[in-house]
DNA sequence: GATGAATGAGTATTCATTCAT
DNA sequence: CATGAATGAATACTCATTCAT
């Protein structure tokens, strides 16, 4: 009698208990996922993503509270995909040019796994803070990678120079690798040496700046 | 390659022959490119972009039959004042080092136009005809700027292995502006030293290939 | 008049013939009465009346066809709340004075049960059958109470006068106690001092009209 | 280029200019009073307005940025009817008696105007703020009109003791014009021949406490 | 019986576009 | 030509209710 009533505001609004619900949300994801790539944040509309999941846009609302955290979801799940082929790479104490090689095929294998949604993700959908920078955690462990792979090169020595160097190098390999997906030409063969050649080139030149 | 870009078919219902009527649609497209910039494709609706240009809705679809083809004289617009800024750019007979310091500082001088809509244009604005490259004009007068670039250090031969490296060299140029110019540090003298550093070391590796 | 209210056509699909059953009954009318006076008729849904009661909302289905008949059996246990605390005052040959005051208390101690409730119950909760008067049976026995007061002011005598003064009356108090209830000052001396006022100096003139 | 664009929000979205506009103002506010009035606010709906009044949707919301606007435009005409009415009463040096009888004419003749609506307008629409008691503005000057009355009968004294004299007076009246609107006997001459005697007996009453 | 996943009609609100004045 | 009032399809989200497990 004495304790007040309160609604709860949190990501996700029920969590799925029976297999048939954990289906839903997982059905619900792919499907965002999906519409999200095909059809850019324009094309993004809860009741769209209902459809091609087939289910009911009560179902969505059931799980979502809102178009955000679906959005959120759909995030996390892609950028999980993404880290964890990154982790994969660059592992173990290989020759540095083996590692570049590491590096690259890892980071055009991670835009493969779904490119349209990769830069819809990144570059159309609003940040809900209105931060200009989202995905926080992911970028910092993307961009960790790069900085590593430049300390490498200078007896393991991480300052400022390292992490302007680093950042450098992570967004050229990014500029053209999603350009590339634009176009389609992801798996050609060239691009990937001149991408090596890029790299490996900025990293020799870089280094008795 | 790099001719004028030639006037659409689609765009406006009615051509302006006085001088108030060119000064309508001068004021629209300020306005639209303004708006766009500020508040992004989200906050771009034609009625605000009427009300900020001072001028009735009804004129506005007096001018640009629709949504479409505003956002396209926009984007015409501003990449007309990209390609000035580069055209000049490059020009002349300087040794490479000097080329390169060139067309580094035009490229971050063209971003500092008017960033925020370069980038709205670039990442958010769909694709109407769900081509997945628009811009395709632009592009390619773009392109062949890095082409040229390339050829310069090869005899000025041009070929399919040019065309590769030139893809590949704009791209990362792009991909390293942006990210800059998303993070604010567009005028970081490190920075722009770091991009001379990567053409010039990409440009002297890819030449013995 | 003062018959027992009868059980209403509509309501129980299923008749509770357990215990349990009996006791899931009560906890969500119980949490019924709860949602319904704290977050008002607004915040009165099935779902959340099933989760307080902390009951499926399917269980809930199960012995209350509708929302209808869920407000029903609320209301329906209020007024009888209500009517009990009633039915205690006014007994007996005491003084006219003393009835006052017992019908005063008893009607303020009445709305001291669950204002909250009673008001959403009164003013919020819609007729669904678009009656501009329900609560019929409630309210006649609760004017019942008046008409006999003032009958009694009367040598007992009860006539279509006496019905108007006891509408008169009754429905003055409950104005008095409603507004009191609205900002929480039920509690006050003065007030009841007032009221009690107001119900001598009227019966009294009314009298000799 | 400077500053910024910002959106307002204002209670009235844009003022009506011509008189097309200002008519259908005043058709969505009528329309909306009517909706508000018969089926109360549960069937009160934006759409359902439009509908009545005869405008699209969009026309509604060109002029009201929500439903909570409309409803606020809707009380501030009802409540301003109201309050021109009450002005009109208690003028003058008349004796008592008539005084009192200049109160009870004019509210029952405002609480014809529109009963269901003020209703519905003072018990079912929920405030906006939280707040319990909403109409700040109208409810003092109706209540100072009942103040003012009782410190007529003495010797126009005002003090605490003559403020809740008031509002017992106030919420008594109201409470029987209320019930007999619901009831249809507004218009019954022995009601207002009863609420006459209340008012009298009781300020009579209340004066030698 | 009990559970809770699923449903979908309904609600507030936006915005590109038309057209009478 | 210019204006701005009017339109309505589309969108995010809710909640009473059903039904398979």
């Amino acid at each position: 009698v004495s304790t007040r009533i309160a609604k709860s505001r949190v990501p996700m609004r029920k969590e799925p208990r029976q297999a048939r619900s954990r289906a839903t949300v997982e059905a619900i994801i792919e499907a965002g996922a999906r519409v999200l790539g095909e059809l850019g944040w324009a094309g993004f509309t809860t009741n769209t993503v209902a459809d091609i999941a087939g289910v009911s846009i009560g179902s969505l609302y059931q799980y979502f509270p809102d178009k955000h955290s679906l959005i959120e979801a759909i995030r996390r799940r892609h950028f999980d995909d993404v880290l964890s082929v990154i982790r994969q790479s660059g592992e173990g104490t290989k020759p540095l040019s083996e590692l570049v090689q590491d590096l690259v095929h890892g980071m055009i294998e991670v835009h493969g796994i779904n490119p349209a949604l990769h830069r819809v993700l990144l570059d159309e959908v609003p940040a809900y803070d209105g931060s200009r920078l989202p995905h926080g955690e992911f970028v910092s462990e993307y961009l960790d990678h790069y900085v590593k792979l430049v300390a490498r090169c200078r007896n393991y020595e991480r300052n400022a120079a390292t992490e302007i160097v680093g950042q450098v190098l992570s967004s050229a390999v990014e500029g053209v690798i999603h350009n590339a997906a634009r176009r389609g030409t992801l798996k050609s063969m060239e691009l990937r040496q001149e991408l090596i050649i890029l790299v490996c080139s900025y990293l020799g030149a870089s280094d008795h700046q």
